[in-house]
DNA sequence: ACCCTATCGGAAATCGATTTCCCAGCCTAC
DNA sequence: GTAGGCTGGGAAATCGATTTCCGATAGGGT
């Protein structure tokens, strides 16, 4: 079959041992073996077993990515993230192995930890805070390093890498305050999204500090089973006595949505209705009017989360690792000045 | 450390060749010697190890997928393509091993071939005919069955999925010439793409069946190393004495940026001029007017290649697995009658 | 009663590397 | 001159499963 440490050994009359040492550059080889090691190991094109040498070694240079990717269908999250993940990988020797059949499954992410066919993992799926730990504290007890994905955990053990999302939603919140809008809704995330609370924060942290008095008829929250969100907040906002005159949505797509369909009922934005998403996907650059958004840094996101979980294999578990990186304001055409008369 | 098969063996008091007949479903084992070991298996929490269970078995039940990134960042081509593909590996047991950095490195291919720490290998990057075979060649050497994307090969001993881009083209081009027009330009692909060819014959063969004469000056090649394909395609119909009453572009994003460019311009799309890209991205949809386009059934492709791959490692290369899968036209607003004057 | 076969289970080989341990020289230092 | 420390290299153990081979027992046919 194909050329094993042993044919090596018979070829140049030398213990497999010495192989071993000169291929791996340990001390106690001479130069002169080493060099014919070597040149012997190229000719007749080895390359070690992998599966041998994950055995031996008991450690396979694998990272595991657990995603659940429906969710973050909507938007570019997985193109973005795989490549970012990929070559923070590939830089530092390790692969990507993809698990995307695990999702809420504990007992089967238990028998991936045992199997030990990786050497850490990134875990990447909403879920509520009690489950996350819980999953954590199976994968300490297997001892599997890992770290979780792409939300802030409030919880000092746990590892995450995260984008700001406070920031994010007080950065949209701003802009519109300096446009001159005062009555800005919000539409909050199904619950499961831990995000959820941070952007709010953002939204009410930027309305206090502008003084702006809040109004709990601005804020309405998205039932995680329907699929309208969209459309079930514009009917809830334009029906309200004194409607508001921008809103924030959570994520680009429902945005779009809303967009069009505003411009079905006569609604102009920007001047009827400033609209502003999130996450800055490629289509909300192209719209009429392009959306106003955040961008988050999801490739960066992927390069930090495999830079840290390979920082948590190699110390052994020290202290977590908890990032947060801050996201940026993309302002284009679907906010403007508020037009309608200040009240 | 972690429970073993000699662990399950001492707590029963029975081999170790025992445990593994009953754990992986073998005769020779009493169903009651089955039972208990199962019991003990899974009371213990047994998963066997899978560096030694690969060693032994000489498999992996994994699949490498060799990408190329950046080509198709511009697409949801990942976004899309890796979900079908992990879906359909792990429905058979499967699992899939990213490798982004391994594109055109010949030799680093070997070396995954060599180290067998996957079963097979799809690869998805574009590149020449000839290098392609060598590549399969090599692969081929190594006893390493594999399955290229997502273009037709015209190489009998070449396994791939590809979509029909003869269709496609041929479809897009039929549709205009059913709007009215005549003058229909062509904007071919970078060389490096395969595609070129089945689009470009897809196009002149529609434009054939309906005896509309083949005018050289409506055909413009794009150069792989510039980046304005668009802008440039665009003066240069423009420029001509009677130009183009639609154009084809040969994605989506180009068509977009020409559908900005054109608003910018005052030509008017679809009344001054029909556009039509390919690929049907998210943001082909939310564009003003909506962009008419070719879907390409990625997420399917991405399955097809998994089972095609299977099937190669199963069968221990029968013949070449080679499929190509229908498109679909999406008609949006971007195209419509042909306004102008017939000449 | 005897042989033959099918079933069950164990001992040992195997997969292909790494790692530990040990031996033989050789050099240095006292 | 000899003890002790290096260095280069080999023999063998090891990682944890699967698989082959073989022995023992039981049941069935003549």
């Amino acid at each position: 079959m194909s050329v094993t440490i042993k044919d090596l050994s018979n070829a140049l009359g030398v213990s497999r041992s010495t192989i071993s040492k000169a291929l791996n550059d340990r001390p106690y080889v001479s130069p002169d073996t080493k060099a014919r090691v070597l040149r012997a190991a190229h000719d007749l094109g080895y390359q070690p077993s992998a599966a041998a040498r994950n055995l031996r070694r008991q450690r396979t240079d694998k990272i595991g990515l657990v995603v659940n990717y429906p969710i973050y269908r909507v938007s570019d999250f997985l193109a973005e993230l795989i490549p970012g993940m990929a070559s923070a990988s590939e830089a530092s020797k390790y692969n990507l192995i993809l698990y995307t059949s695990l999702a809420g499954k504990a007992e089967r992410i238990k028998s991936l930890c045992r199997s030990r066919e990786v050497d850490g993992i990134i875990i990447a799926w909403p879920q509520g805070l009690d489950e996350t730990v819980a999953l954590s504290q199976l994968m300490t007890e297997e001892d599997m390093p890992h770290i979780f994905l792409p939300r802030r955990l409030p919880h000092a053990d746990l590892s995450y890498v995260a984008t700001d999302h406070v920031q994010g939603a007080r950065l949209l919140t701003e802009h519109l305050i300096a446009l001159g809008h005062r009555r800005i809704g919000f539409q909050r995330l199904p619950e499961v999204f831990e995000t959820d609370q941070d952007r709010y924060a953002g939204y009410a942290q930027a309305l206090q500090e502008a003084h702006i008095p809040y109004d709990p008829c601005l804020v309405i929250s998205a039932n995680a089973s329907a699929e309208d969100y969209g459309e079930r907040a514009l009917n809830t906002f334009t029906a309200l006595p004194n409607p508001p005159t921008a809103i924030l949505f959570f994520t680009d797509p429902v945005a779009i949505k809303v967009l069009s369909l505003a411009k079905g009922r006569g609604i102009r934005v920007p001047q009827d209705l400033s609209i502003a998403g999130y996450d800055g996907v490629l289509s909300s650059g192209v719209t009429e009017p392009a959306l106003t958004t955040v961008r988050q840094p999801t490739s960066r996101m992927g390069e930090l989360a495999v830079d840290s979980l390979l920082r948590l294999i190699a110390n052994g578990s020290v202290e977590p690792q908890q990032h947060i990186l801050p996201v940026e304001l993309i302002a284009r055409g679907s906010t403007s000045l508020n037009l309608r008369a200040r009240v």
